[in-house]
DNA sequence: AGATTGCTTATTGTCAACAATTTATTGCAA
DNA sequence: TTGCAATAAATTGTTGACAATAAGCAATCT
């Protein structure tokens, strides 16, 4: 039953499944940013009181997805377009390393699973599916960031990912944006297959690097 | 009076106010790393009860200091010679990316302010100050981190640190180390001052590698 | 002696109540 | 109606108590 998985969880870390659970909730979007989380409807919603809740909620804001206000609460916060940038600026020097590293250990079979999922990218612009794109798109930066060994690094990038879906548009890409975004897929995924992590570096920031302009284009088109 | 000065920040935050007398205590080496924060003792150190300490206690456990092992409370933070390696891989490239944005940005006072702690450093490796050289080391990097103007950056490179004197051997150097270390900062000051941001990231991101390759030296004789 | 079981103590995990602060509401006067 | 003051409600901040789990210790058995 799921209720017997929950009780086992429940037993080893109520606040860290609740840290999951609000997170989610915040990610999903349910809770807007600069949104209100009242602690005492959050307790009644999981069947538990406040402390837990509060532990959980301190968790959140150390990872930058929430902020407090002394005797008003946590709300969920707001990424300007400036701390946005320099999330991205970050972010690119991140999965410059992850790119790097990875090129100095990946295994075949890694660099087998990166083509496949670049060319299931390919397929999915060809058939327009877009929701496809994106989540593909996720699950190969993830894979990078996370086979790159280095936890480190993985924790920080993606937290900042996280932070990055407080911003208002965080990922509105369409048509040429799309295509040209894979094709920096395949250059990274080559620099990676020549074991050439000077090369693996360059394409992975610069990935980054541009998506970083086609965000700020669309926030500020005069910029 | 310091008591009044308590109050007020009490007031405001007090798991804030908490988070950074443990987290002082732990990275001044009073309770050693694997040591144990016991919760109850910690409440009445500061005549508080166990709420406000728990609160306090998952920050820095978001912040990598301390682990949580369920039923038995928080522990210091352990930190392997291969996960010092990796936080050393980050934090290369975030101080890489700092030197960069500085670089672009830097005031003329900011440039003349890096110079004298350059100088100063020379002055103290003159006088076999170490104490002072290392002091001056500290202010140096935080003032190139936290003037680069990127919060997320500073951030994230602060946490880092905080983490690496979780580690043994985390700052012996002497000798020559030292001065090899001071050249490399002269080298860092001068691309900034030449406002040369490609080259300003080599500089800052090669001298934390080199830092990098004198601990895993210190450490790991064979490797 | 060494290992094992059961008991005692200490510590963590959670809760419900209280105090302090902020927000919402009501009543009143200009 | 609008602005303001007083009051009521809601929310956060903190506490002390209780339950559950783990560690320490003594007595017992092999």
């Amino acid at each position: 039953m799921n209720q017997t998985a929950f009780e086992i969880l429940r037993s080893t870390s109520l606040p860290g499944l609740l840290e999951q659970e609000i997170e989610r909730f915040i990610l999903d979007g349910e809770v807007a940013p600069g949104g209100h989380l009242n602690e005492k409807e959050i307790a009644f919603r999981f069947g538990i009181s406040r402390g837990p809740v509060r532990e959980a909620l301190r968790s959140l804001e150390s990872s930058g997805l929430i902020e407090q206000v002394p005797n008003r609460g946590f709300f969920v916060r707001r990424l300007s377009a400036a701390e946005a940038s320099d999330v991205y600026d970050v972010r690119t020097v991140l999965f410059g390393l992850a790119g790097k590293v990875l090129a100095e250990r990946a295994t075949d079979d890694d660099i087998a699973r990166l083509r496949r999922f670049v060319g299931d990218m390919d397929e999915a612009i060809g058939a327009d599916d877009h929701a496809r794109y994106i989540s593909l798109n996720f699950v190969l930066h993830e894979f990078i960031v996370v086979q790159s060994g280095n936890e480190v690094l993985a924790q920080q990038y993606l937290t900042l990912v996280k932070q990055l879906r407080l911003h208002r548009a965080h990922s509105l890409m369409h048509g040429d944006a799309i295509h040209a975004s894979n094709l920096e897929h395949h250059r990274m995924v080559d620099a990676i297959a020549a074991r050439d992590p000077a090369q693996a570096f360059k394409a992975h920031a610069n990935h980054v690097e541009t998506a970083k302009g086609r965000l700020m284009a669309a926030t500020n088109p005069l910029a």
